[in-house]
DNA sequence: AACGTATTTTAGTACGTACTAACTTTTCTG
DNA sequence: CAGAAAAGTTAGTACGTACTAAAATACGTT
């Protein structure tokens, strides 16, 4: 019930912190960066929350104060238990919400982050349970997103993208980004959607358009669209190769 | 869309000046208090939101800054069009939130109006637009309270309330206050509900409990709770007398 | 009209959150 | 490994919003 408002303080605060919005923003965008062993960047919530540096740097140190982030200094922050079961619950309200949306109230699903990113900071748990329930507990979002439970759990795996898939693979759409909706339109319109199943015909040198069987149908795509597109139980045709996933990797932060 | 955040600027400001949550409230606040011609009261502004006095005055003058508040010093306050228009498609906004929880979510009506709230501040037009659709467009919120069309139009007749009904008098229960679940409940245990029909059976002197007749059952209540149940179309059983309503005075400010 | 009380405003402070500019540390590269 | 580039932090500022304490104004009562 009731999460804060940002200047004031309203209501007396009691044990658990009641975080504000931005911070819980934070909390998120953190989750999202880091991977297993690599922190996340200051540099890159920075770009991520469309935010200057310095200002995260500032918001970091608020968290590693309220116990929510580790941060060594210079080397990057990474969520501590409790930092992650509250990323968890915003993640886990983010998607019911976008589902609700799309399944209850007609919204396009190009339609719906943004509007989940502001609900998510002021919807109870009482409504979003509420939601799931009606929504028969859904394990995804309009996008293919794993839905984490109230417990905190949720599916980790990371997938290959659709940009590394090798000419000849088959593949299933597990998900995409959701966060432009002019993307989710390319998509939608070239039949990309969770579950599609994808077979890469051809690819073009220097980063040249992509072209892949879509559920039967031959289709184009930019591999700037198709790195935003992760696919699952890759095959390739003939003979199989190792494909140097962007999955996992952990050692160095990637550039860009 | 896109209601803005407090402390940053994050979106740049278009021509609409983007209100926060807060400003937002006190604009709902003010409507709320003033009455025809009497100006809202910076303490009455206060107490309403929960806020110290002092705060208030400063918000105020950012309001008038704003052109939302004509502000007259040490005299009260009160909307200006454009504010007003704010303050109605806020209660639009609230109402149909509230509406929505209970017909599509199963919601208790005592339960939905801190949840809306919050959700007013965040949901977007769209949303709103959608939810009242699915509504069939309603005209009243579930405790009575009149919904304003997106043009900003609203029934603004104030009623009497049930504490001041003679004995003997009938009435239809056209509205009660959300604010308080627990008067919510008591009132839903008494069979008191925005179309429930009432009969003042008998009162009792020293602001004693008011009897009454609830759709045929007879009930009592107590008159502090009666004074937030507003009522419509009174009639005196025998002889018709003229009953000092609470209605639309308007010349001091009320004590309390 | 004068006084005391209620109402309202100002002054000074705090905090969350953002910014830019300047500085520090780490990492990459030749 | 030295120097440059990238990444991150600190310093100083701004704004919205709140608070308390003190001062100003208005109003009801004698
Ligand atoms: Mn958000
Ligand atoms: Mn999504
Ligand atoms: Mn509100
Ligand atoms: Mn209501």
């Amino acid at each position: 019930m009731s999460r804060a408002e940002p200047g004031g303080r309203r209501h007396a605060a009691q044990q658990a912190p009641e975080l504000t919005g931005q911070a819980e923003d934070y909390l998120k965008a953190i989750y999202e960066l880091e991977q297993g062993d690599a922190a996340a960047g200051t540099n890159a919530v920075a770009s991520r929350l469309g935010i200057a540096a310095a200002s995260v740097s500032g918001m970091l140190q608020r968290l590693a104060r309220l116990g929510l982030v580790h941060t060594e200094r210079y080397r990057g922050t990474r969520l501590t238990e409790s930092g992650r079961a509250v990323a968890l619950q915003l993640i886990r309200r983010h998607r019911i919400i976008e589902s609700y949306l799309v399944s209850r109230l007609g919204f396009a699903w190009d339609d719906v982050h943004d509007e989940a990113e502001r609900l998510e900071h002021a919807a109870s748990t009482e409504l979003i349970e509420r939601m799931a329930h009606d929504l028969g507990n859904p394990t995804a979002d309009p996008h293919g997103a794993p839905i984490p439970t109230v417990e905190g759990k949720v599916d980790e795996r990371r997938f290959g993208s659709l940009a590394s898939l090798e000419v000849g693979a088959t593949a299933r759409v597990s998900r995409m980004s959701d966060r432009d909706a002019t993307l989710l339109r390319y998509l939608a319109a070239r039949g990309i959607r969770p579950g599609a199943s994808v077979r890469v015909v051809s690819r073009e040198a220097f980063d040249g358009p992509i072209v892949v069987t879509v559920d039967r149908k031959q289709r184009t795509i930019s591999p700037a669209a198709a790195a935003n597109v992760w696919v699952e139980g890759e095959a390739a045709a003939v003979h199989t190769k190792r494909s140097a996933g962007a999955s996992g990797r952990s050692s160095a932060r990637r550039k860009r």
